[in-house]
RNA sequence: GCCCGGGUGGCGGAACUGGCAGACGCGCAGGACUCAAAAUCCUGUGUCGGCAACGGCAUGCGGGUUCGAUUCCCGCCCCGGGCACCA
């Protein structure tokens, strides 16, 4: 027995990183590869508190991965960057009160040298930060490109406002009326604010859907974002030939309709208030602006609203009906009115109740109590319509009302343009000059980028107003059209905007005069395999889709679908609740990777449950895989020594079934019973005394997508020098010598374990259940009794029924 | 309320398309080595009854389909995540 020196993983993985670096060992040829890998994992914000443990589980499964891929010869691009513009960071810096220009160098610096210390498989000569302008110059172009195609444009709206950060949010960071930040209630503020037409695309968006290879749970995220509903728009005449149009998905009931109800700040909610009700309607509409959203949306049980004193005519009836208004219709959906169906819809239902206005049933369903909702049952109280289904009743009435000019089929989405503007500081300035004959006026592609001032006090205040409105030198710049003088859009673009085309500029890092070379760009894109967290599943993603569809429309790449295969990791949490500072219960890898190495830490996280589950970060378990490495590490050095010579049966059997396994389980990415596997194996080894080189190099192979470090490092020892391990193929089992010889066969009495059998593979029914019956066990339960019927499944289980 | 997941030993978790529930690891117990401890190695470890052979019961709860159900169907309960007066 050879004796080992002992294993160092500090040792070992300082210098592995080293020789990658040395070696060029992760860098692909992107001008020709034979076959292109595009391994992408989603890049982090730099936060001053270092890489935690969640961003360490992500990328190492995706690593995992992507040196997986390279071992089955692919040519792996695996880049890393960093999101460092945004809130985030800027109200960090604000904290601390450090200039963020000075405070994210030196967290990407951080990241970097932890980045490099886990070991991941990165190709560092295409590392970006979107807060370089160099980067940032390309974000702007990006913007020039949708607001010259008409897709961007600028719009006084009713926008969400918190009152802490000072600034506007998109819907998709307003969490139950509240700031996703810092948990603020938004307030509604009316301004000026830059959109993105991305409702031109959610017919796209959601049929494209149907064509990727994503986690269902990602898909289904996204779908219920973009809130398709199939309905109509119907026209309801007031006596004075004002004409109220309402959205529904429900037609069928418009008999039932008894009221109307507009949104209180709804247009035409003067034109149609009676004098008399005039004070009233004020007084309300005060009201509501005054709620905040959260009382608004989340809104409890009693419904609030007012008669505004006049009468619709129902388009299907012909009865007057009255008109309301009430805050439980939004203005932003829809239409901002609706026909209120209280027999069919809960809310319509309990307004209705409240105000004592009539409800009149239209649909029969079996035995169902008011309000029902169900689509199933016929019409009735519904004139000639009267019998039909839901579906089709609705599809006739919308008929007949179209051809008096009443209704039209209408598709209704959940899903709002992109709002990009940002009253703050930390971010890229949005490209555009105000001038006051020219209008909004693109800054030329040649002035890009439109560089960020250092501004010493970058916070931001409540006149609505960025921090960049206050530097007078930079705000104030000629009208590049007309030469007069302009003022520079002060608002700088959201953060989504940086992140929505990142996978497009990493393989042309290096071209400064194009965001994304042509060539470049068909030899790697669309990526190829995407990880990362649903965390993202609605912002991002969606935003970079429909960002690479406008750059497909207009020609610039030859793909609509940036990411055709991705996969959502789940989310570590720490007993039982998700890691956050505010509960103080974030891990930090650092300290295990000092004591543990990252090729322990690096496997004890994928073991800790399935990689697309997540899981509960506790360390009890850590020491398991550092025993299982210390194993490895001695039965590799026996190899080294120990004379060849065929592998026992049992052996070259469990290495074939082994490599099936691990192979099958970290394509699927299911880590954890891939190195349940490895370890069976080693046990397996270990227990035969057998420490052939045959039978621990495929290990060594196996097990460096998931141990790097180790893997090199005992390769080399193993006589491999100058060679990287993921210079090498993975390795192939044989289906013949996985299958033992003899297969172990159940035996059940009437569906009950009974004993069990070893009979030669391929054993026929009759010599087994011949031999059951001669089992003791078996027997005393059949004995007496006749058998009834056999159930045989070859070289698994047999069941005699009796 | 709606849409996704999920509920299996003391713990993390395995179980292919309905076919031996509990792989692998942690922990625990006993043993070996040691002056002793750590490390390492060996053995055991769902639960109840039994000295044992063995048997009963067990995958959130209640039904069903089936020779056979953790897996499929119906009705509930609980946990995590997403959406939410979206008409």
């Amino acid at each position: 027995m050879s004796h080992a020196p002992s294993y160092d993983p500090q040792d070992v993985e300082t210098r592995w990183q080293a020789r990658w670096v040395e070696r060029h060992t992760n860098e692909p040829d992107l001008e020709r590869p034979a076959r292109a890998f595009y391994n992408l994992m989603m890049f982090p914000y730099p936060s001053a508190e270092g890489l935690h443990v969640g961003n360490m589980f992500a990328f190492t499964g995706a690593d995992i991965y992507g040196r997986f891929q390279r071992l089955q010869g692919f040519d792996v691009f695996e880049p890393m960057g960093y999101d460092a513009f945004g809130i985030h960071s800027e109200n960090y810096a604000l904290s601390v009160g450090t200039h963020p220009a000075k405070l994210i160098p030196q967290n990407i610096a951080a990241f970097r040298r932890q980045l490099r210390r886990f070991g991941g498989m990165f190709d560092w000569r295409h590392e970006l930060a979107t807060t370089d302008p160099g980067y940032y110059k390309w974000t702007q172009w990006l913007f020039l490109q949708l607001f010259k195609a008409g897709l961007a444009y600028k719009k006084r709206a009713a926008v969400n406002w918190c009152p802490k950060d000072k600034t506007v949010l998109a819907n998709e960071q307003v969490i139950n009326g509240r700031c996703e930040r810092c948990d603020t209630p938004v307030e509604q503020r009316f301004l000026d604010q830059w959109f993105f037409r991305i409702t031109d695309y959610a017919e796209r968006l959601l049929k494209n859907l149907d064509t990727l290879d994503w986690s269902a749970s990602t898909i289904a995220l996204q779908r219920n974002w973009i809130g398709k509903s199939d309905g109509a728009e119907l026209v309801f005449r007031t006596p004075a030939q004002q004409t109220i149009t309402v959205f529904t998905t429900r037609p069928d009931t418009v008999f039932g309709a008894t009221y109307l109800v507009l949104a209180p700040e709804h247009p035409l909610v003067d034109a149609l208030t009676a004098a008399e009700q005039r004070p009233a309607v004020r007084a309300y509409q005060r009201e509501v602006q005054g709620k905040d959203v959260v009382a608004r949306r989340v809104g409890d049980k009693t419904k609030t609203g007012l008669f505004l004193g006049s009468y619709a005519r129902n388009p299907a009836s012909g009865e007057a009906i009255p008109i309301w208004i009430a805050d439980y219709v939004l203005m932003d959906y829809g239409t901002g009115a609706i026909m209120a169906v209280p027999a069919h819809d809960g809310r319509d239902f309990e307004f209705a109740t409240q105000f004592r206005l009539p409800i009149r049933p239209v649909v029969q369903v079996e035995g169902a109590a008011l309000p029902s909702v169900s689509e199933d049952g016929v019409l009735v109280n519904s004139d000639r319509f009267d019998g039909l289904e839901c579906r089709e009743g609705g599809r006739r009435i919308v008929e007949w009302l179209a051809g008096l000019g009443l209704a039209i089929a209408k598709v209704q989405y959940r899903l709002h343009d992109w709002c990009i503007s940002r009253q703050r500081y930390w971010g890229p300035p949005i490209p555009i000059i105000y001038c006051d004959r020219c209008g909004p006026v693109a800054v030329p592609e040649q002035d890009l980028p439109v560089e960020l001032p250092f501004i010493e006090d970058f916070r931001p205040d409540d006149s609505g107003v960025s921090p960049l409105a206050r530097h007078k030198e930079w705000y104030n710049v000629p009208c590049p059209q007309c030469g007069e003088q302009g003022r520079r859009e002060t608002d700088v673009s959201d953060t989504f905007l940086d992140s929505s085309w990142y996978f497009l500029r990493y393989p042309s890092t290096e071209f400064d005069d194009r965001p994304f070379d042509p060539r470049r760009t068909a030899t790697w894109l669309p990526v190829t395999t995407y990880i990362g967290g649903n965390e993202h599943a609605v912002l991002h993603l969606l935003y970079s889709r429909f960002v690479t569809m406008v750059l497909k429309d207009q020609g610039r790449i030859a793909f609509e679908e940036p990411f055709p295969k991705l996969r959502a990791h789940g989310l570590i949490v720490k007993d039982g609740a998700k890691m956050s500072k505010s509960r103080g219960n974030v891990v930090v890898p650092d300290a295990y990777i000092q004591q543990w190495g990252a090729d322990t830490f690096r496997m004890y996280l994928m073991f800790l449950g399935p990689f697309q589950e997540g899981g509960d970060f506790r360390d009890e378990g850590i020491t398991g895989i550092r025993r299982f490495l210390e194993k490895v590490w001695i039965i590799a050095h026996e190899a080294v020594t120990s004379p060849d010579g065929p592998l026992p049966p049992a052996v070259l059997q469990k290495l074939h079934q082994t490599i099936q396994k691990v192979t099958g389980d970290t394509g699927s990415l299911n880590y954890n019973t891939a190195i349940a596997a490895m370890m069976e194996y080693v046990n397996a080894l270990r227990s035969a005394h057998c420490g052939m080189r045959i039978a621990v190099e495929p290990l060594l192979v196996m097990l460096a997508p998931y141990a790097p470090h180790l893997a090199e490092e005992l390769w080399e020892r193993l006589g491999h020098t100058g060679r990287s391990v993921f210079d090498e193929r993975w390795p192939t089992h044989d289906p013949q010598l996985a299958v033992a010889g003899d297969a172990e066969i159940a035996v059940q009495v009437n569906g009950k374990l009974r004993g069990r059998l070893v009979v030669p593979r391929g054993a026929l029914q009759q010599d087994v259940v011949a031999k059951a019956l001669a089992e003791e066990g078996v027997k005393k339960f059949v004995d007496g009794n006749t058998i009834r019927k056999v159930v045989f499944v070859p070289d698994r289980l047999v069941n005699l029924v009796v």
